[in-house]
DNA sequence: TTGTATGCGTTATCAC
DNA sequence: GTGATAACGCATACAA
């Protein structure tokens, strides 16, 4: 009950008359220690209730062995699942994760990055603000040889690690899909600036299905979005059923506002997917609980936060610093519900 | 681009022709130094790129500035909400968050508390796993004198903080507004043990609900979930429609299992709320995407996670550690939506 | 195989 | 108002 000292390697030393030293490597299973040695000072440090000072580890060997994780926001789905997988991973090499959220703030994102630079994280997994529009602030941590992991919202310009899926690919199957379902007039929905390239490697995508089908595009039915949320997903549905010509299609660039332009179309009487089918991205819990369902494109994201852990892990293991500006790139699918299922005839 | 060496508060000491101490108290605004000095001291600090040590400091003053989480899983919005309301609240303080999860399992839980103790948080704040029947594994954490919170999934008997909704209140209301609204045959999921009392004291509410209004208790109506997951919910909800005298409404312990149920009343043709009208808990966005939307009781995450934070930091400024046993009650509202608007004569 | 000595960058306790 | 010095607990180069 009593607010005890710890027991240091001193103890343990004292204890069994062997130097610190000694005691340090045995409880590290260091080559040139006896096995009896090792087993003694295990037992003993058990024994004693020891525990590592990590931190005095850490000041010396000037590893934390901690891994910062900034991100827009925590609470939305494909996020706290990428969250989840990088903390699975992490703790099972004995890293720790700090968490830091940057709220979509460019100004924020700079202070958090020199949150995480100060803390002495040993690496860092970041999906971009979706105001930033340079990446400067994270050039301290290349400076030392700290590994960055960009996920997700990866920058354009910046050579570092970056695991991702094929925006552009997954932009084209998704029109395309619509465009299988017989889709002529199919809308989108994008957002964020150039610079993160996420949305407009999906818009690039949605426009090249549309020119490989000799569909027209019609900028009218191209919305952009202020902020990626359920609000902006229906004032964007209403602009686009208030058209003379309203579209047959939508592509979403999420879910949350796929799901706002069902509902929109729903109150409006417009039937989906017979009047207008729609198509979103994530796959996020409410794509399949809205009615109809909303069709989807996967975004893998725990393996996303997995493999992000996976690299930096592999940066320290590795001493050629070659391959840092790598770019993993995981699969996506359509995820064929509901919201798209008009009927089925295939252009091929 | 070079792996320069950090700079220390020797070099600035040296620069400066002033002692070490001085620049540490300097940089600390220490009372006993000059104005001057003080601004020249910071002036060059900022010139030199000077960044403080913290694993140096946390050593020396054994405090780490650390909150460690430890929660079931990340990935839900209920959780990552709370999560994002501690990081909030922390970083403003200057304290770095770090996260871990025991996937509902006791024996992750006890193995993740060892790893935030052997990281040497200076607090704690957790909600227990299901499978949790006992909590002597935080008992180191209050040995040391380290503050540990609880939030809504909180132990019944350990003596320390806790942040918390009054679920037996909340049960309470959630079952008498459906009373309310006309239904004589409610039905209850519940789950988990009665030692975490937050599910047990749900059903607490909606007994003594039930018994308020001179309603009949039926066991058959009470089903227990072997986890709180939509599959559970779906095999839940059917063996209740399965029963010769089906329930008029259902409240269930959150919202996941409660939108099972509206799906698979549609399914079957059951009219909601008509037919059966069905209450839910969190307050989750899969609860107003549904159709018909569901009502559900609201649970504050993010103040919860912000009051957890700051009652660890109150701690740590209040030297007296007599109310260590503090409760925090939040409050909880009944949001009547689509899923139990039956016609409305309220029983006075 | 084990021991000795030193430093990691701070902060705190004295002393002046 | 400032300085010298000793910890904090561990890891490692160098000796033995």
């Amino acid at each position: 009950m009593k607010d005890n000292k710890d027991v240091t390697i001193y103890d343990i030393a004292k204890k069994l008359n062997l130097s610190s030293s000694t005691i340090s490597r045995a409880l590290k299973d260091h080559k040139s220690i006896s096995e009896k040695t090792i087993s003694r000072v295990k037992k003993t440090a058990q024994e004693m209730g020891y525990r590592p000072n990590i931190l005095a580890a850490s000041l010396r060997s000037k590893n934390t062995k901690t891994i910062g994780v900034l991100v827009p926001t925590i609470s939305q789905p494909f996020i706290s699942s990428l969250i989840s997988g990088i903390e699975i991973t992490a703790q099972k090499a004995g890293y720790n994760v700090i968490i830091t959220q940057s709220h979509d703030s460019y100004q924020e994102e700079v202070n958090k990055t020199k949150t995480l630079y100060n803390s002495r994280v040993s690496g860092v997994v970041c999906s971009l603000a979706m105001q930033t529009q340079n990446t400067s602030h994270f050039q301290q941590f290349l400076n030392k040889n700290i590994p960055i992991v960009f996920v997700d919202r990866v920058p354009k310009n910046f050579n570092t690690y970056k695991v991702m899926i094929n925006n552009y690919t997954a932009g084209f199957k998704a029109t395309e899909h619509l465009i299988f379902k017989g889709c002529k007039r199919i809308a989108h929905f994008y957002a964020g600036s150039e610079f993160g390239n996420l949305y407009s490697e999906r818009k690039r995508g949605y426009l090249h299905a549309l020119k490989k089908h000799h569909l027209p595009i019609d900028k009218e039915l191209i919305i952009y979005l202020n902020e990626v949320t359920y609000e902006e997903g229906k004032r964007a549905s209403h602009i686009l059923l208030d058209l003379k010509n309203p579209p047959d299609g939508i592509f979403s660039l999420n879910d949350t506002t796929g799901v706002a332009a069902i509902q929109v179309a729903k109150k409006r009487g417009i039937k989906v997917p017979q009047d207008l089918a729609i198509i979103g991205f994530n796959n996020d819990p409410i794509s399949h609980i809205i009615d109809p369902s909303l069709s989807t494109i996967t975004n893998p994201a725990i393996k996303m936060g997995k493999t992000s852990a996976k690299i930096i892990l592999k940066h320290f293991d590795s001493t050629e610093k070659n391959d840092i500006a790598e770019i993993t790139f995981l699969n996506t699918e359509v995820l064929a519900r509901e919201s798209s299922n008009k009927i089925n005839f295939k252009i091929s």
